[in-house]
DNA sequence: CAGTGAATGTGAACGACGTCAACACCGCCA
DNA sequence: TGGCGGTGTTGACGTCGTTCACATTCACTG
């Protein structure tokens, strides 16, 4: 990602591109912004007239990608999910693989999803993530496995479980769980909301 | 926190206790070894003396200190249960206080709650906060709430709900939620949890 | 086609911070 | 008393984010 004249044309995006494969390398600790500048051979100063915020504005951007491409996880897993007759079960389901690939992108990907994470002004999180799973729980409401009265809410509960598992699976304590073990911890989790819903 | 003689006398300790201080006010960002050691009245260097890994081993024992203080929240809480009669409705009762005041305790000191979360590499996380839950689900199998067939990995569950849920209420996008939406919000989680169970 | 202003990039420098090495000081013990 | 180990100091270095004055290029206009 050189360049060959002394306008680079893209810098802006080229930047972000690259500060997503840094983060994805080593969490936001490897989006060096003076780094990032002469990968993309430019000079560190240059990054100020695309990003005026500085530092923080880049690792917004960066931010909204990785965010996207959870969104993108998210949605393979709801389509790889088997039909059923019974619309409850299948509701259930895709419940269910929400909260599954959003474990499985943060420990596919523990870089991005440290930048998931990190402070989004606006509600551009609700556009991706959040938007399947608020799908799927008014889905739950239609096929009548969750009452109206419950329906409020109930996306932080889920939210909060597989965000905080997330978490300690790939910061946390439990980060040097064997992968069995891992699994079972992550299915009695899923288990628990699936039931308490 | 000054000095009369050349040498201070308990400056590691001394050292610990101004970066809760300064992690209290502003999370981990907060904790600059420089600051904190003139503050003590003490050059920079000399804080390597007592910790050998510098920053990051400082870093370890404030994130001690602030686990300590939340265990301490924790058994206030459970304290503050009011008796039952029926030792389920107790019990439920005493596991739900300590999802409250992990929530709570987030909330109140959302800078020591940072250090909460940080790499702890040995179990000594295990030492306070999680042996509290484990003790709370324990006693649910022994009245018979919870049977002892999903006793294993249940304490994950529960974790990582109340851990999720304090991450979004302090760092993350529901940080801006007004008192008694979050109020709800936190109660909703908890009834999932205690539902799911 | 020439000139001009805005957009873009450069080089040098600063400040904050973590870290280290060489030296100075202090108290204790033989 | 003399020296040795623990403790603290000074000064410096490297990394990183950031800014400023200046250079270069592009696009548009007369």
């Amino acid at each position: 990602m050189t360049r060959d004249s002394y306008h680079h044309g893209d810098l802006r995006n080229a930047l972000v591109l690259g500060g997503v494969e840094l983060a994805r390398g080593g969490g936001v600790g490897a989006v060096v912004l003076t780094k990032l500048a002469r990968s993309v051979g430019v000079s560190p100063a240059a990054a100020y007239r695309h990003f005026p915020g500085g530092h923080d504005e880049l690792l917004d951007d960066v931010g909204k990608a990785a965010r996207a491409e959870l969104a993108d996880w998210m949605q393979a897993g709801l389509d790889a999910v088997p039909g059923s007759r019974d619309p409850v079960v299948l509701a259930m389901r895709r419940f269910r693989a929400t909260g599954r690939a959003y474990v499985d992108f943060a420990l596919a990907e523990p870089g991005l999803f440290e930048l998931v994470c990190l402070r989004d002004h606006d509600e551009a999180h609700l556009g991706g993530p959040a938007a399947l799973l608020t799908g799927c729980l008014d889905q739950l409401v239609t096929v009548g496995r969750l009452p109206r009265t419950r329906r409020p809410r109930t996306e932080v509960a889920a939210w909060s479980a597989v965000h905080g598992l997330a978490l300690l699976l790939t910061d946390g304590p439990l980060r040097t769980l064997p992968p069995g073990e891992r699994e079972r911890v992550i299915a009695r989790t899923l288990d628990v909301v699936g039931a308490g819903i």
